[in-house]
DNA sequence: CCATTACTTCGGTAATCACCGAAGTATGCC
DNA sequence: GGCATACTTCGGTGATTACCGAAGTAATGG
């Protein structure tokens, strides 16, 4: 069940019996203890009830377990069980990720929107007005409760992308911009033509031959 | 036992029935299980079989789960079983980790031994001189099988501290010149007088009021 | 306001597996 | 060699719990 809401998002209970051929009083009881733990979250829609990981320290866990488990398979050969896609997923719960998240991250340390901090990233003067000029409001998308700004490893990409409010910010600047949608329940990031050249005189990046 | 395991380094398998309050045969059933899925690894000493986490990875995951469990215990006040200490445990597995791993972290940037690369830290071309007169073989410690230098995050200082074979040679590189010395099976550090010094010559760093 | 959908709660059951003690193996010490 | 230590393997058992179907609740739609 957490795989399959890390890969595709957002589940109603349902959907979630099924991946997990259960019956659907079995899947309730499930989620429930999830819920009793904070891994996932309810949103109540209509009649459906919406489960989703609880947050990107969530999706972080599970990725290390998935990472973990495809990295004994390699050796092993025991098949892991792997929602398709999910190796190449482009969206880690609200934030960029795979290699477009990485690149996007790199080049904002490049063009020093960031720059690495004792504790983390952060932004700098030039980065604030940067952010401010796409459309995010550092300061609303610090909710006290989450870090805003923190290195994610990536390990389908060996790299490290965003994480944290801002980055969550960033993202949902992105798509208002239509510089990107998302398909599949916020799985995979499409790009638009719009955002291929909106990135480049942004930020530098050259994402014409991105696949998708 | 893994949270055991992750505090005091390494443990036999009688200890490990200990923590657990089982029976030594429950014990080595689970470790076996343990040691299948490569959470583990086993060293034998004489008659005792010395287990250990299997490596960094591990050490990540054992330290999301325990910080996931934490922050739970703080919004629900449910007590989380934590071998005592572990908030402040200043190793992680081969690497310096905790207040003082994150100084040196920092500090490795700051006079540009490293560098933050696109990939995650670097050596710059002095940091390899540097690297080298502290007693560091850059080129012993890249064993092929894991990355050579990365950034994990210190959930104890909400900052980052270095891992990867890198780092692991130069912990040792620092009890080699007696900078400093490891208590209770790895698991604390403590800070030579020579080793004070050496780092504050060597990366400026003033760790005179370090506790213990 | 009744039927339908979506889900949860409840009670009972069957299957799993954590656990132990006894027996077996390997190592070390006298 | 003989005995103790350290640990594992084996077989059997009991507690746990995952599971299901039936009944209950909540929201929607006709």
């Amino acid at each position: 069940m957490l795989l399959s809401l890390r890969h595709d998002g957002v589940l109603t209970a349902t959907e979630l019996a099924g991946v997990g051929n259960v019956a659907p009083s079995t899947a309730s009881e499930h989620l429930a203890k999830l819920m009793a733990s904070n891994l996932v979250v309810l949103q109540k829609s209509g009649r459906q009830r919406l489960y989703s990981l609880a947050d990107g320290d969530v999706c972080d866990l599970v990725d290390g377990v998935t990472a973990m488990a495809e990295k004994n398979r390699q050796t092993s050969g025991i098949p892991v069980f792997l929602p398709q896609g999910v190796l190449h997923s482009r969206l880690c719960l609200d934030h960029l990720a795979g290699q477009l998240g990485c690149m996007v991250t790199n080049a904002l340390f490049d063009r020093d929107v960031l720059r690495h901090g004792s504790k983390g990233p952060e932004t700098t003067a030039y980065g604030r007005s940067w952010l401010a000029k796409v459309g995010v409001n550092e300061q609303a998308s610090e909710d006290g409760l989450r870090c805003p700004l923190r290195l994610c490893h990536d390990w389908t990409q060996d790299a490290y992308h965003l994480g944290g409010g801002v980055a969550g910010a960033l993202l949902t600047a992105f798509r208002r911009n239509d510089w990107m949608r998302t398909r599949r329940g916020d799985a995979e990031v499409l790009l638009t033509p719009k955002g291929v050249s909106a990135l480049n005189t942004e930020l530098g990046l050259d994402l014409r031959q991105m696949p998708d």
